[in-house]
DNA sequence: GATATCAACTTAAACGTTTAAGGCCGTGCA
DNA sequence: TGCACGGCCTTAAACGTTTAAGTTGATATC
C-alpha cells in the first residue's frame, strides 16, 4: 500500500502538500496540484483510515447491540432496523459496528468499546423505562440515539413509533367495522412499548363510547404460545359476553390467537376478527392474511442517523424527540362489516 | 483519556516498560509491574485501540455486506446468521463491520474498504457460480471465508448447508409416509443452492424406485406468489397423476404452496403433504404447522470464524471445505403415513 | 581484576495521517 | 531602496501505541 509519503516523494512536494491538496484544506496552485493528483493516481494511493483516525481521534463507527439472545425467535422489524441504519449512516461516512451483550455485562461492554475508542457513538434499541443504558450515556454524556422512549423527564434524542396511535387506529378500525366486544391480548404491565399500545386501546374504546372490561383483557410475555392461550380463554366466554374481536400487541400473539381460532372451528375474519402489530414478513401469507401496523423503520433509522451525525457535530437538534405513526394494513383476517 | 505516557509518568517508569506489563510480552520485575498496574487502575487507563491498529496495521474489523435490497422480504435465515458471526467474532477479539453495497458496485466498494484499511478480512454470504466477489478476493489473495460454495474448481474455505442431503432426507420422509407422486417446487435453473437441493429430491426419487416426471417439477423465483401458482397448476392436475405431496426449494414458497391448497379447499397434511426448507421463525405456528429442514446456523457462524481466524494466523485450516447437513423437523404438514 | 553474561529498564523510531507555525520569494507601495 | 504583505510551500510535532536496539548495573566466570 502506498502511503502519502510516496506520493509525495513521486510529486516531489512535502507530505503535507499531498494532504492539502487530497482534502482540499488549503490553498496550492493548480500546477503542483495536478502533479499530486497524477503521482497519488499513479501509484492508487488510498488515505490509512486508521492513522486518520487516530490523528482525529476518532473511529467513525457506531456501536450497535444485537437485541436479545441469539436463538430465541427472532425480532424482523429490529432486523430491518439495523439493515437501514447500516445504509443511512454510509452515507454519512460512518459504519456500524455490532456487539453483544448480556443483560448483565452490558454496562462493562458499554464502558469498555467507549475507553478503548472503539466507537464515536451509539444508537440503542429496545429501551425501556430507567434503561441503563441510557442513563449511563446520559450520565457521562457520551453521544447516542436511541429507537424508542424511556422516562418522560430524561431528555435524550430519540425516534419512536407512536404505539398508542396505532392501536388506537386498530381498535377504531374494529369499531367501524361493527364490533362492541372489543378483547386486547398484550404483554405484561410494565413495559414502555406495550403499556403505550395498551393505552391507544384503552382510549379507543372511550372515544367510541365502549364500557371497557377488564375481563377482556389478557396478558402475557411475548410469544405465540401466550396469544394462543389468551384466545382460548377469551372465546371460551359464554356467548354475549364472549369478545367478537381481538387486538393483539404484536404478530407473534396474533398469530397464535389465530391459530386458537383454527382450533376452535373457527375462521378469523368471519367469525372473529384480530389484527396485530409489526407487520412482519410472513403476516400477509397467513390464512387468512393478518391485519397489522406496519412501523415505518426506514423513517425511523434516517431520522435517527440525522440526529447522531448533527449530535456529534455538536450541531443543535432541530427535533430532539420524534414520534413516528405506523401504518394500519388492513388484510382479511379483521373481515368485512357486520 | 488517560495514555500510555500518563501512566509511565504516574509509575515512575518508560512507556515501553507499561507497555511490557500490560501485554506480558517483555520480562520486567515483580516490584516494578505492580507499580503499573497500580498506576494503571488508578488513572482507568484504557489502550487506545486505534493506535494500537496503526501501529500493527490491522483494523481488527471482519466486513459483511448486507443482503439484498432493505426492502425486499428478509432473510431471516441471514439475519441469524451474522448475529452469530458477530458474537463468535468477539470471542477472538473481532467485530463484524457492516456495509452494503449494489450489484453494481460491489467489487468498487470492497476494493475502498481493504485500501483504506477499514477491514481486515470479509466474511461473504449468498455465493453463486462464478461469484464476483470471491474471485475478486482470490485474486488479490485477501483473507476471507464464504458461507456458500461457488465453482467446484476453485479453492476457498467455506462452510455450506447441505441443501441436497436435506431435500433428500426430506422427500425420503415423504416417500416413507407412501407417497407416489411427489412434486417439487424450485428456483429457476443456474442457482448453486437451489440445484443442489434440486439434486436431493431427483436422488430421492431414484433411490426409491420412483420414475421421475417433469411435469411434476414447477420453476420460479423466490416468493409466496411463486409457491402459490405452481401449487395451483400442480393440483389442477388430473387425480391419478395429481402428485399427493409437494417439496418445497424454501418456506416461503412452501408456503404459498399451501395457501393455493386451501384456495382450492384442501387441507395441508391430510390431502397433500408440503415440506419446506430453511425453518423460519414462524413455520411452526401456521396452520397446519410446516414440516421444514432447519439450518445449523450456530456452527456455520462459529465454523466460519474459527476458519477465518486461521486463516487471518496464517495457520493451515484443518478443514477448509465444510458440508453441514439441515435437520429435518416434521409438523404437521407432512401429515400421517398413509 | 578484567571480562562476559544477564536481567531490567530506557531510548527512540515507527505506524500514516493532519495541521500549526514558520520560511521563502515575488510584488506593491512608500 | 526598503519594507510589508500574501501566496505557496515546508518543517516538524502530534495522535497513542509497540518494539528493536541500546544502556545500565549487578553478578558470574576465569
Amino acid at each position: 500500500m502506498a502511503t502519502i509519503k510516496d506520493v509525495a516523494k513521486v510529486a516531489g512536494v512535502s507530505t503535507a502538500t499531498v494532504s492539502y491538496v487530497l482534502n482540499n484544506s488549503f490553498p496550492v496552485s493548480e500546477t503542483t496540484r495536478q502533479r499530486v493528483l497524477e503521482a497519488a493516481r499513479k501509484l492508487g494511493y488510498r488515505p490509512s483510515i486508521i492513522a486518520r483516525n487516530l490523528r482525529a481521534n476518532e473511529s467513525r463507527l457506531i456501536g450497535y447491540a444485537w437485541h436479545g439472545t441469539v436463538d430465541s425467535e427472532t425480532n424482523p422489524v429490529l432486523d430491518q432496523f439495523i439493515h437501514h441504519l447500516a445504509s443511512n449512516a454510509e452515507q454519512h461516512g460512518y459504519h456500524i459496528l455490532t456487539f453483544t451483550h448480556t443483560p448483565e455485562n452490558a454496562l462493562k461492554v458499554y464502558t469498555d468499546l467507549i475507553e478503548t475508542g472503539h466507537v464515536d457513538a451509539f444508537v440503542i434499541a429496545e429501551t425501556n423505562v430507567n434503561d441503563v443504558r441510557i442513563d449511563f450515556l446520559r450520565d457521562i454524556d457520551f453521544p447516542f440515539v436511541a429507537f424508542g422512549r424511556a422516562n418522560p423527564g430524561w431528555n435524550f434524542p430519540y425516534v419512536d413509533v407512536d404505539g398508542k396511535k396505532g392501536v388506537y387506529e386498530a381498535t377504531k378500525h374494529l369499531v367501524t367495522l361493527g364490533h362492541q366486544r372489543i378483547a386486547f391480548i398484550g404483554w405484561p404491565e410494565g413495559s414502555m412499548a406495550g403499556d403505550n399500545r395498551y393505552a391507544g386501546y384503552c382510549t379507543a374504546l372511550q372515544d367510541a363510547g365502549l364500557s371497557f372490561n377488564p375481563d377482556l383483557v389478557k396478558r402475557g410475555e411475548h410469544r405465540t404460545a401466550t396469544g394462543n392461550r389468551a384466545a382460548h380463554a377469551l372465546l371460551g366466554m359464554p356467548t354475549g359476553v364472549r369478545p367478537t374481536a381481538i387486538a393483539a400487541v404484536s404478530d407473534l400473539m396474533a398469530i397464535g390467537a389465530m391459530s386458537a381460532i383454527e382450533q376452535l372451528g373457527m375462521r378469523a375474519g368471519r367469525d372473529v376478527a384480530v389484527v396485530g402489530f409489526d407487520n412482519v414478513p410472513l403476516t400477509e401469507h397467513l390464512q387468512p392474511p393478518l391485519t397489522s401496523l406496519r412501523q415505518p423503520i426506514d423513517q425511523v433509522a434516517r431520522k435517527l442517523i440525522e440526529m447522531l451525525i448533527a449530535v456529534l457535530k455538536n450541531e443543535p437538534l432541530a427535533e430532539r424527540q420524534v414520534l413516528i405513526a405506523p401504518e394500519l394494513i388492513v388484510r382479511a383476517s379483521s373481515g368485512a362489516p357486520r
